[in-house]
DNA sequence: TTGTACGCGTTATCAT
DNA sequence: ATGATAACGCGTACAA
């Protein structure tokens, strides 16, 4: 690998003088400059990036934190933020955290030692007091935010509360939610939008309120039990598309008939409720541009050093597929 | 952020001496270690890995290119590589190629560029004569090596032909194959082993081999053609998973009951396969240790500084699902 | 056993 | 318009 004095010395010419015509600051001679750029072209000079980071304490590096990595949803939105971070010629790494807290903490160190410039985080288990030690731009996303930390989110509760209107409006007369993981903020907020649509229905039952973990077993064997033991529900609002799956096969295995004995809603908008039978209806998220809008309020900070705390709420929408039937 | 030589003015001994309490190297009196010990976690101090690696020249970092983060099998892939990584305290970075050259040379110019020590390559895109320029240690999965690279593959000719052998077995007569992406080696595997079956039986014809890209979409138009055109068909072999769920969205489709009227089988082993209607039978691979063995050999070649080429085949493994059925 | 001093490759400041 | 040089933070000869 040649270094910025290979250059210079082809050149004849200072490193500086190579660095001005590198980063394009300061006055160099026209000539001056062809000679440089000659020279770096046939020692196929790179700027070593390292070095830079280290001198600059910045390494134009964004990392992406997701609870699931398996969870569709996720590799979606990650390959937004890769996309706006290539555009704007930042690496992009993306971090598996599993919703534990240890591994949260790890990534964040060694990231933050290899002078990472900003986060994206989605993460229900990380703390709040360990976000803000953080120094650097970050956004969270799902995550009620304390106004301390920026946020790209959807109007998880009204948005549920759509989904409920919807199974109503079709017919359902006792609805059920599938809820995600307790501590996760919009698992809550989801929640809350099921509840404001049902708690002062007179068929509504605790019991209706089931929970899973975000993923299609767990899912399924709540569903199992709550179809079982309460098999008036004739609608099952999931918190989260793999759960509106989980729900389908508990369903299927003990043959009550989706959509015609229930309805299923999921919320996300992954591709895999296409694929599956029925397809499954869904509250939608704009996933692309969530990822897309969280990575440029990053890189954007980075950039301007601006620390101002920015949140804003992306709209979900309803998309109708076979998993729920207007009652006749 | 508190130095090294923070930390050596608060001990009162040289930086030398703190360095070499960090990294157990030379002699350093047990009193003196105390002290700097003490200093350390008073100040919080943890070292720059940025002047570490422009020290070293190395970074303890590795990456894995994937073509397609939305299938799958990656996320599934990319997690056992994760695993390893962290184990043996290596930053992970997941990069998503998409095929396309132009994004790999740049992931792999950036990268390297940051002093990235190792990288794990499932690419069909990117040219032989580019992974030998690359200065570090590498391996290759899904891809023909030409002994110069250290590769983890699967037996993709011999699993392919047991997954025909299956179809025959169970009683298939005229069994098409979808294959994945012309340029992948793995793809020309795959349909190497399915033409070994079937390619003298008289039955058979060119256009029972028709092509996908690997995914949902393009499988499902490619199986509508073939199961149009040949409705004598009834079993395919699908070169994935994903290919394997657009061949059921096409039979149901054309109301095609599978597996009654067309038995499908696919290869790779991922988890949608068992959430899709009817649950997928498919030839599984060992996505996990696939994972784990590469990123197992590229960190053990980085430690080692050995540059030996290794290659390892994992075997697949039959997992009969709802898709296939024997013909009574 | 410990300290001094240099180099890793870059950029920015200050001269010239 | 250009060059010399001091950082950035660390690890390691070499000297003591």
């Amino acid at each position: 690998m040649a270094t910025i004095r290979d250059v210079a010395k082809l050149a004849d010419v200072s490193t500086a003088t190579v660095s001005r015509v590198i980063n394009g600051n300061g006055y160099v001679n026209a000539e001056t400059k062809r000679r440089v750029t000659e020279a770096i072209d046939q020692l196929n000079y790179v700027p070593n990036d390292v070095a830079r980071s280290l001198f600059k304490g910045r390494s134009k590096m964004i990392a992406l934190f997701v609870p699931d990595i398996t969870n569709p949803f996720f590799p979606a939105m990650a390959r937004a933020v890769e996309d706006i971070a290539n555009q704007r010629d930042f690496t992009f790494v993306l971090c598996n955290t599993d919703n534990d807290p240890a591994k949260e903490s790890a990534y964040l160190n060694a990231l933050q030692q290899k002078s990472a410039d900003g986060f994206i985080i989605v993460s229900s288990s990380i703390s709040d007091v360990q976000l803000q030690e953080i120094r650097v731009p970050m956004v969270a996303l799902d995550r009620i935010t304390g106004r301390s930390i920026s946020s790209v989110t959807v109007n998880n509760r009204s948005g549920s509360r759509q989904a409920v209107q919807y199974l109503k409006s079709i017919g359902c007369k006792r609805i059920a939610h599938i809820c995600g993981l307790e501590h996760a903020d919009n698992a809550a907020l989801r929640m809350r939008g099921y509840l404001d649509e049902v708690m002062d229905e007179d068929w509504f039952h605790s019991d209706y309120v089931v929970s899973g973990a975000y993923d299609i077993d767990t899912a399924r064997t709540s569903a199992m039990h709550l179809l079982q033991n309460y098999p008036e529900v004739d609608g099952i609002f999931a918190g989260n598309d793999l759960m509106g799956v989980g729900v389908l096969q508990a369903a299927a295995a003990l043959r009550r008939k989706v959509p015609e004995d229930v309805s299923v809603i999921g919320f996300d908008g992954i591709t895999i409720g296409e694929t599956v039978t029925p397809a499954l209806t869904t509250m939608a998220q704009p996933i692309y541009d969530i990822g897309a809008k969280a990575a440029d309020m990053v890189i954007t900070q980075i950039e301007k050093g601006t620390s101002a705390v920015i949140s804003e709420e992306l709209p979900v929408r309803l998309i109708e597929r076979e998993s729920t039937k207007r009652k006749v």
